[in-house]
DNA sequence: AGCTAAATTGGAATTATTCTAATTCCTGAA
DNA sequence: TTCAGGAATTAGAATAATTCCAATTTAGCT
């Protein structure tokens, strides 16, 4: 049983593709999906594990490639915290990541357009930043205890 | 001829190590004073590289405690940009880094205080962040080409 | 000086990720 | 519709940064 992507991600994820002249293939899709159906920051692992349900012979090879494919398109994010491998978000408004010392779950963090543009003022002159990554660790809610 | 630190940062390492009952041994100096020495953001790999011309039997296990010895103390910053090898850091103040995505180099970013506080008041309710990281990577210095 | 815990050492192990070469799959031109 | 050629996928090997481990050395007390 393939992964069903809802018809507005499908055209979403359709169209950012062929715009780059890729191929919407079945497991780029199964990635896609996954990463879309929960929300919780998977790391490559995850959505291995994921994937296998939906695909059973796809590779870790090939999550990999789907998942650099899907960053490369600006269909997913990817959020590195330190050294920890590197997870991977659907939500692409711009936004921080805050994550739990205690539980390692990784909550989203708005990021207001005031704020957000004092943040891109500190940029120096003469620098052009393409991106732009904000983090922050720390004690979470009392209920990832 | 091992690493001779200014006596003012010898001041700052003895009790930086002695407030955590830990020794000021000489690889931990050394390591402490290569950081500080040149200030270009430097890997594990660098350090090792440097800290072996001046106690050449030093051993990689050894920067690698070091470091962590040192991270922990708060005489330096981890850097950590995406995947790539963590980087060391002796800026105390807050402060953001930007990578040019061309020539890799890492400039330090100062914060104002007004911009800094703002970030701050992004974390949300009931979660009480302990670090934060902010980094920019794009195309940096036209001399960095 | 001698004891004890802390630090260092070299090398093996681990982990996330990337690479490689072979195979399979699509797509569009004939 | 077939088929050629490029794109994508696959399994497994390779890599790179970092951590672990057991043995040895060192430093700071008594």
């Amino acid at each position: 049983m393939p992964y069903s992507l809802t018809s507005s991600s499908k055209d979403t994820f359709n169209s950012a593709l062929r715009e780059k002249g890729l191929r919407p293939t079945k497991q780029r899709a199964c990635v896609y999906g996954v990463i879309l159906g929960k929300r919780d920051h998977p790391t490559a692992d995850d959505i291995y594990d994921r994937v296998k349900r939906h695909l059973p012979g796809t590779s870790f090879a090939t999550v990999y490639n789907c998942l650099e494919t899907l960053v490369g398109c600006g269909l997913v994010r990817q959020v590195n915290m330190d050294r920890s491998p590197t997870r991977y978000c659907p939500n692409l408004t711009p936004h921080a990541h805050f994550r739990c010392t205690q539980s390692g779950k990784i909550y989203d963090v708005e990021i207001d357009n005031n704020t957000l543009s004092l943040i891109q003022a500190l940029v120096p002159e003469g620098f052009e930043a393409e991106n732009l990554d904000l983090s922050f660790s720390g004690t979470g809610k009392p209920s990832d205890n």
